[in-house]
RNA sequence: GGGGCAGUAGGGUAGCCUGGUCCAUCCUAGAGCGUUUGGGACGCUUUGACGGCAGUUCGAAUCUGCCCUGCCCCA
């Protein structure tokens, strides 16, 4: 668990940057001899912990928690038929106990639909039952037949947040899709995340979903990464799984349901987004650890210093501060490099120099250095840590920016999506996207964005020339 | 889905082609002791590895097969 010293691969080279950084900054050990299985370090699941918290107060205002079985049965499993033809080739099976095979065999959830709607079928009865919005924060397994990526691509997801919304209607269906959408935007805005929303195309959505609407964010090598999903799930389930509802009227009613979800590719795209070349940048929120004190413990004032420290440590505590003291006897500048590849958000330092002026002196993990009187540490790092949370934010956000281009020809289309995503007008049809996505060796990633960076009009069509709506065009992972 | 390449201490590597020189090289990390300490300290001592299973052979890190795991490219 230890890290290495010397520089960590470029982030240039970013997929050497991020694999290396997984261990370095002590996130994820992919070392678990099961593909796609990999295991949280401490302090990997440490920023697990604080992003999910954040995720679950921003839930918790009109959710509220579940948690329901991991094991499905075969006949509940396979009752929607066009979820199963999405996920059957993916389901791992329980098929035996102990040495007897199973009557009926249990798959492990690829998602949690067929577990928890048997349940809604029983738990709804009336209209005064709606809205109904529990979530859960479970892990899920999907046998991924492609290339496995900790924290992208995996085998178990282990921090699957997702949420199953019930109501009397379609369009109070819809309005919980938006509520969601912005629930979502909300929490990546807490994290610093940059991200677009888009509706994903027809044969893209989820597999029983009237529609999806999708969250993506921009990684390092221009590839996007969806990090949420929302979907209109209609009354497809509610008429598989027969959850109705007796209206005011006395009438039974099919329900209208969404779910929407997030997973710990938050995560991946937390340590992408925000890491440099040194390591993690973590924004305040997200940090285990909100900064870190190294005492300067030269010659004949080392206790001095030392005390001067941990009275430090005290009154920072005492304000409500996570923050950690480090006494290893090393270095300093081994200690800088240490809590830097870890992504601490501020370093203070103090010193006998430090003593003598009745100061610290504290440093972002951007290399932003201030002086602040020890008298007024407590307000002082606040407003540090405040600076640094919208430093990071401003920096991803314009880093996206320069990723998305409004193109008006395929040629360009191709050029703009080797680095981010272009930005042109599509008019829905299959073969015309069949076009685009050959040309660009890219991918549609959808339509209808709303976001400053996307400002296009919807035009006419840039392959057929009928009418069009805007259309995000990227590699994807 | 198709095709490559690889697996040697906790991490990174040399050795493999051409079997014996290897109780396996170097860097880093870990443990202990001492001297140090405002951006990755130094010295001494020390721990630690040939992915798994079969096979070929007098002898396998090295050759063969299968399995597992990882990485890259193409669809």
């Amino acid at each position: 668990m230890e890290e290495d010293t010397g520089a960590l691969p470029l982030k240039d080279d970013f997929s050497r940057w991020y694999n290396e950084i997984l261990w370095r900054a002590e996130i994820m050990d992919v070392r678990y001899p099961v593909k796609g299985l990999y295991v949280w370090y401490p302090h990997g699941f440490a920023i697990r912990k604080r992003a999910y918290q954040i995720l679950r107060e921003l839930l918790d205002r009109d959710h509220q928690e579940t948690l329901f079985p991991l094991l499905v049965p075969e006949n509940e499993f396979m009752k929607e038929a066009e979820h199963i033809r999405g996920f059957e080739n993916e389901v791992y099976w329980v098929t035996h106990g102990g040495r007897n095979r199973l009557d009926v065999p249990l798959a492990l959830r690829p998602t949690s639909e067929t577990a928890i709607y048997p349940m809604y079928a029983l738990w709804i009865r009336s209209h005064a039952d709606l809205p109904l919005k529990l979530y859960q924060v479970v892990n899920t397994f999907r046998y991924e037949t492609k290339h496995t990526r900790p924290l992208i691509r995996l085998r178990e997801i282990t921090s699957f947040k997702e949420a199953h919304t019930a109501h009397a209607t379609w369009e109070e269906a819809e309005r919980q899709v938006q509520a969601a959408v912005e629930l979502y935007r909300e929490f990546y805005r807490q994290l610093g995340i940059p991200v677009i929303v888009s509706r994903r195309p027809e044969w893209d959505k989820f597999p029983g979903a009237d529609y999806t609407m999708a969250v993506d964010t921009v990684m390092p090598d221009g590839k996007t990464l969806q990090i949420g999903t929302v979907h209109h799930l209609g009354s497809n389930f509610s008429k598989t799984y027969d959850i109705t509802y007796e209206d005011a009227n006395g009438e039974q009613q099919y329900v209208h349901q969404t779910c929407y979800g997030i997973s710990e590719r938050s995560i991946a795209a937390l340590i992408s987004v925000h890491g440099d070349d040194r390591g993690l940048v973590l924004p305040p929120a997200a940090a285990p650890l909100e900064a870190v004190i190294v005492p300067i413990l030269i010659g004949k004032r080392g206790q001095e210093v030392l005390a001067a420290a941990e009275a430090l440590l005290c009154d920072l505590q005492d304000a409500g501060y996570r923050v950690h003291l480090d006494t290893r006897d090393i270095r300093p500048g081994a200690k800088y490099y240490y809590w830097e590849l870890r992504g601490v958000p501020v370093r203070l330092e103090i010193g006998p120099r430090d003593i003598d002026a009745g100061a610290v002196v504290a440093v972002t993990r951007l290399g932003g250095r201030t002086t602040i009187g020890r008298g007024k540490v407590v307000e002082g790092v606040r407003s540090v840590l405040d600076r640094f949370a919208d430093e990071i934010r401003t920096r991803a956000d314009q880093e996206m920016a320069r990723r998305i281009r409004i193109v008006d020809s395929m040629e360009e289309a191709a050029e703009a999506v080797r680095s981010g995503v272009a930005v042109l007008s599509w008019c829905g049809s299959p073969g015309c996207a069949g076009s685009i996505e050959e040309t660009t060796d890219a991918s549609i990633l959808g339509s209808g964005s709303r976001s400053p960076h996307i400002t296009l009009a919807d035009q006419p069509c840039i392959v057929c020339g009928e009418p069009g709506t805007t259309t995000l065009i990227a590699r994807t992972y």
